[in-house]
DNA sequence: TAACTTTGTTTAATTAAAAAACTATATAAT
DNA sequence: ATTATATAGTTTTTTAATTAAACAAAGTTA
């Protein structure tokens, strides 16, 4: 339990500052007093730690409103960089971001194997790859976040990812032993939850789900603007919801899981016939037979999107969330998915609810996962970091 | 955008220093200065405050510890009293709660009409008698909170009470006028939940959900020891999650919802032809029958039991809770419902949830609502009244 | 050119916590 | 009994942060 103090005030205080100007750069020392309401001697001697730490740099005089020229203020988003990697069944992307979660490198690797030790490998490689391309920087690299496919507990060991067959890795320990720098593993729709929160369609959205859908279904869950993990770190496993209680046996062991109806599994069996081989059945490959006016595709599409309908009109019910933000593959899908799905919610869900969210998707494209990993670092190295705590 | 200043340092201490009065009374200010980190002149300093706003009191030297006797101190817990009213669609039940949440006066009026008017009329009543109840205090009534089954929004207003057959109801601004003392209206199931937090099954835990089980189904969400209330007031409503997207229509419009499984009406439904009027089944008499192992009704119970399973495999899914806590009516239910839920657990959960949580069934019995509404009156009395406020 | 504005710093006042010193009151050992 | 030691709680002093007020610097406007 944390008592207060000065340097608890000092860091609330410091931190709104420092918040301030990364959202309204270039901005005078003036206007931070004016717009949070702390006395025009707080903020100067907050801005003075904060030029001292580097994370805020002057940039010489603004324009003059009717008085002496300010000095305006930006945000050093080059003081320091943050690696974030979406390492997926078949493929490992990999990005640098600097402070501000802009996009400076990327690499985008397959995987042949999801073999622990050749895994492990790729990872480290994409690691080292980014680094290189780190520009000189105040603070180097600040951390490097994983988002995985799989459950991760509080301590972020890989509980169980059965896409990768693993059990029980310790990635975590692994890359901090190797690296020396703070290292998050998270789950993919956590991870991708948070990046659309930081830099995507959740900002400003105190309460929103954020629904993974791809190989299997994942929710990525913000309350009060804050990622609800779960008590064991496991939260947000909606693709097992029962949706047919007598429905096909999924591997979790339940019958009738909503990812068996509303997943690119799904769509791939209701087309497969169109295919000579099953293997070569892909969302991108439907994308094109979709846009050729395919019929059965076009139905595919439809029935899946029904279904997806219905496990969130549970989702809606039971969160009553501002926004629903589809990511992952399916985000690509949003001219073929919105029809049906508000279809449903008309028929589905009581008046109440029909217009208390809007339905969005990813804005993120292909990154959702890879930015929000790499924000929990920066996130992590503003609040403990010598920077902002006194 | 709160900032950070000596006033908020205050705040923070002196509330810190009062849950640990009313937590462990009776303490020494040296002991409290211990357990909180607190320096001693600053406890002495604090609870001074405490004790002219009458919230602590001094009961004379406790035992040695080797030197010389502490001055123990206790929370006064007669310092107000709150009104806390559970709102049935057959009955008013209302409490009277010192700042402890112990109850010192109840009454339980049947609603022999749900007309809008005469049900104002009967609340008004119980608020009346509980008021005269009330013993001398320095505070007096601090407030008075109603739980309502329906939909409340952010303002307090009941948008939609089914079995009470109410659209848009303002009884918050009602009472206000009325009585000129704060008032909280929430969903009674939302108010259920708090009253475990505070008084039973989730005290402690911070991430449970209760699930409320009568004539419908609802849920309060806690989560980072708060209750949840969603985006705009309505999160909970687990009894329209869709269990069986082709079953029976739901008068919310959906098909197939849970509740239409899971709660008393799905058991009057199995066992009214053991009765000569379907209007006399009740879940009493109900219990009556089981108590003499009718096997008709052991097994209704045991169907609405799987079922309810069902709904609770979402639920853990989802949330990955600490604790599930079913309360209402089916609280009673405990020895007939807890073997077919374990039992859907075993089969449809995932090995990494089976051991995650544990489930209970309310530990206030039939006061969960009423407790958790008066609750609402303390909690806001604490944090917005002079004695706490700098 | 004078009057007024705006920006940012400096100085003094205020407040709350914490450390240190101190008083009061015990117990325990001799 | 007396002395040493330990605990409880208050008083005094120190420290660190915000804020208000005064001020200096640098503009604009009439």
């Amino acid at each position: 339990m944390r008592t207060g103090d000065q340097t608890l005030v000092k860091q609330i205080n410091k931190s709104i500052v420092l918040t301030t100007v990364q959202q309204k750069s270039p901005i005078s020392r003036a206007q931070i007093s004016k717009d949070t309401g702390l006395n025009k001697a707080t903020v100067s001697s907050l801005v003075a730690d904060l030029l001292e730490g580097k994370l805020v740099e002057e940039m010489g005089a603004g324009l003059s409103n009717g008085g002496r020229k300010p000095t305006m203020l930006f945000f050093n988003n080059k003081a320091g960089y943050a690696i974030g990697i979406d390492l997926g069944v078949n493929y490992v992307l990999g990005i640098l971001t600097d402070l501000q979660g802009s996009i400076v490198a990327k690499i985008n690797e397959p995987l042949i194997s999801i073999d622990e030790g050749a895994v492990f490998n790729k990872v480290e490689e994409v690691i080292e790859d980014l680094t290189e391309q780190a520009p000189k920087s105040a603070y180097g690299i600040v951390g490097i976040g994983v988002g995985v496919p799989g459950l991760i507990d509080n301590e972020g060991t890989i509980l169980f990812a059965p896409n990768l067959e693993w059990k029980n890795v310790h990635l975590k320990q692994h890359l901090e032993r190797k690296y020396e720098l703070p290292v998050f593993i998270e789950n993919e729709a956590k991870a991708g939850s948070h990046g659309e929160k930081r830099y995507g369609a959740g900002q400003g959205v105190s309460n929103f789900i954020y629904v993974s859908i791809g190989i299997g279904v994942g929710a990525g869950i913000f309350i009060n603007d804050q990622l609800y993990k779960g008590g064991s770190g496991i939260s947000g496993e909606v693709g097992h919801f029962t949706i047919e209680p007598n429905g096909r046996k999924c591997r979790c062991g339940n019958k009738g899981c909503w990812e068996l109806y509303s997943s690119e599994g799904a769509l791939v069996e209701k087309t497969a016939h169109l295919f000579s081989d099953r293997e070569e059945v892909t969302t991108e490959c439907l994308i094109a037979k979709a846009k050729e006016r395919n019929l059965e595709v076009l139905n595919a599409f439809d029935q899946v999107g029904e279904y997806i309908g219905i496990g969130l009109t549970n989702i809606i019910n039971i969160f009553n969330p501002e926004k629903i933000i589809i990511g992952n593959r399916f985000a690509e899908l949003e001219q073929w998915l919105r029809n049906p799905i508000e279809r449903v919610f008309q028929q589905r869900l009581h008046e109440e609810f029909r217009d208390s969210f809007t339905l969005s998707f990813s804005e993120n494209s292909i990154y959702s996962c890879a930015l929000g990993s790499a924000a929990f670092s920066i996130e992590t190295f503003f609040s403990t970091s010598r920077v902002t705590v006194v």
